[in-house]
DNA sequence: GATAGTGGATAGGAATGCTATCCGATGGTG
DNA sequence: CACCATCGGATAGCATTCCTATCCACTATC
């Protein structure tokens, strides 16, 4: 298919799957002459990858960038893939880290996860979202919030293992990939909008009217 | 304090301190003469929860004053003020909502939801986003991912209702206030990364080295 | 009474995510 | 085989967001 119907096909407006293109989202097409390249199911499946990472997981361009160059990688082990879909997922950080309140809270959540036997990189970017987390609760002077974290890292880690079951039931490798990449992007965005439900749900219950 | 001893041990900037009481996210302080003000912890404290929310909690500038508006009205019931964190929360989502795929994906938001006995605001913007998720996992032909809903949904449930008597269980009003927008928010931040360290953990154990 | 700092206003700037326009080449259409 | 829409490729512009910088007249303080 020409890029027209690529874009019409997709719902993405034709200058932005170009701009796609430039900016390596999308893999160029198949060359038929110096004006003319053909697309096919695959880059309408990349497309539709693309605007779901964009539109419901809320990454950037350049996240998105990073998470399928991440997956075109043939090589790459599963178990890394995973770790570069979050720190795509992550962003940049506003937050101010070094300060010694985010050194203890950092300190905290290596802790908090070596107590519950999680073997994770010492690296990983979750840690010091959850370290960011920690200090804010910190400095705001909300520690009891903190009880929560055991509650939230056992529920997690429940989910998690049925999440990485689901996906290593597929069968090969390309599904497998794809399976993880939205399974931690719109799994997330799943959860954290049931939470909100639930939280409305409970709060209504408990403090709203009938 | 003046604006100056204010910006120090916040650590925000002073340009930044001008933009925010621009902005009307923290309100001006005690004019004591055509230039000058006082400002007091009350400020330090709100400045601090700005950038928690703005640096941790990923909300924008804009969402960032909805929700202190919220807090700050001392009308507002509880569950009103849980709504407006979450729609601040939200943000502007960029999915396509209306087609028909689209539209399918909300009811069976609706019907997840109602089959759970939750009882939320027909017009809850977590359905919308929920409604995003699963309309993008049918797109990309990742249906088995739904299996996952039933999981995140108990796991949200039970968490809900620690949160809330977390919340509930401080005395006054103002501290329940900033207890919800805090757990709200930050309390996602520290969902989400556990669940991050959950996966990396579990994928580990199971497709990757010792 | 110099000087540093103040509130207030306005302008500038970097990053992001597109969108618009121009170009010359080409492909299908009649 | 002429024509006009469309193509790819490139460059420029634009809207939004979140600050940052500069200027100003004034004032508290040393």
């Amino acid at each position: 298919m020409k890029i027209s119907e690529l874009s019409r096909s997709s719902g993405v407006s034709l200058p932005t799957v170009k701009y796609y293109l430039r900016e390596g989202l999308l893999p160029p097409g198949r060359a038929l002459g110096r004006n003319q390249a053909e697309y096919g199911e695959s880059h309408l499946r990349r497309l539709r990858l693309i605007r779901a990472l964009i539109d419901v997981g809320n990454l950037s361009v350049a996240g998105v960038r990073q998470v399928l160059q991440a997956v075109d990688d043939a090589e790459l082990p599963g178990h890394h893939l995973l770790g570069t879909a979050h720190e795509a997922i992550a962003g940049s950080s506003r937050a101010e880290r070094g300060t010694p309140g985010w050194q203890a809270a950092r300190a905290e959540a290596a802790r908090i996860v070596a107590d519950r036997g999680w073997r994770v990189h010492e690296h990983a970017p979750a840690l010091d979202q959850l370290a960011d987390a920690i200090a804010a609760l910190r400095e705001l002077g909300q520690e009891d919030m903190l009880a929560m974290v055991d509650g939230y890292a056992e529920a997690t880690e429940r989910l998690a293992r049925q999440e990485v079951g689901l996906v290593l039931a597929r069968g090969d490798r390309a599904a497998m990939v794809e399976g993880l990449v939205t399974g931690t992007v719109l799994g997330e965005a799943m959860l954290t909008a049931l939470r909100r439900l639930a939280q409305e749900h409970t709060s209504a219950g408990l403090t709203g009217p009938a």
